[in-house]
DNA sequence: GTCTATAGGCTGATAGAC
DNA sequence: GTCTATCAGCCTATAGAC
């Protein structure tokens, strides 16, 4: 059976997308090859030409999923540091984002996940978090305040998860950004 | 064979330490019921003697871990609340917490699988994690402050272990501490 | 490029001897 | 209470047909 040019590709995107959704929602460890390339309408066997290992497919995801988060933030439409930076702080610590995380913010899903893989991981995670790090930089106009924001978001979404009530889980994203607000003001 | 009266105690209570360093380390999913009761010196029959399966003992992980936590934190020596904090801002935001999660705080290594995890297990998360939001509540004197500090601790050291170089962790728990310090002047 | 089939190993969990 | 032995199922990865 012959494919059509470009078929690859379109399919390789495709996985990346399925992956990322899957993986986010029930951890890397947890989805196994099998179940993602079903997801996928493909069988176990095809996933190794497209990619060379698990790990791999882990590297690859970590630039895809990070590189379409700075995506969503460039595409911002405010100007002012002040909207863009609320604007930013409603998606991200919205509901919507504790309840999906298959469509959220690959950080607070596979973050302990990718602290413990392959330094190739944590290095192609640093790149893109490096990057992430600056956008955030320009806007607020400070490195260190930069860093305390990606770690109080994605904490935030985090410790919501964890919760059982949708009541608990509203009261943790409100308080986080009570807290990033203040840290704007002053 | 007999086993001498408090034996199975000493041993749950081994286990429970043994399994709560090598889940923080390892992850809990990544982490079998083999090399954990290989660790202890025993077989992986045994294991069911103590857990009734692997979930209840995340479950008996999930409040031996926090208990230990509230412990150490209500073991602060100090008494003023600006003093108070700042003994544990130094505590918990150090270089050896980033670099040791296999004696660290369970929040950063487990929050992910555990917000996967059972509703008994997120149930039994709450309860404990609402005591320690007490404990913090009642020395920042504001219930919002107490949840995004726990947001905030728990993400800059998830955040700081994805880094490969120590230079960087280094950063994100500088800017963390300022954030916090901040947050607590005003 | 994807398929089926399969290898070898690890997983969580159980049964019965001691 | 712990042991050995074992189960069925899943895992990552590979070989070869189409």
């Amino acid at each position: 059976m012959r494919y059509p040019p470009g078929y690859k590709e379109k399919k390789h995107t495709e996985l990346l997308k399925i992956s990322g959704s899957l993986m986010k929602k029930n951890g890397f460890a947890a989805t196994g090859v099998d179940t993602l390339m079903h997801a996928a309408g493909m069988t176990s066997g095809a996933f190794y030409s497209h990619f060379a290992s698990k790990t791999d497919l882990l590297k690859t995801l970590v630039t895809s999923e990070l590189t379409a988060s700075q995506t969503l933030w460039t595409s911002n439409p405010h100007d002012t540091a002040e909207d863009w930076l609320d604007f930013e702080l409603e998606r991200y610590l919205s509901i919507q984002h504790v309840l999906q995380p298959e469509a959220g913010c690959l950080l607070p899903s596979l973050s302990a996940e990718i602290a413990r893989a392959d330094l190739s991981v944590r290095e192609r995670y640093e790149q893109e978090l490096l990057k992430g790090h600056a956008i955030l930089t320009q806007r607020l106009g400070d490195e260190n305040l930069a860093w305390a924001f990606i770690c109080q978001l994605a904490g935030s979404i985090l410790i919501a998860r964890t919760l059982p009530t949708e009541e608990l889980q509203r009261m943790v994203i409100h308080a986080s950004k009570l807290l990033l607000r203040n840290a704007l003001a002053s």
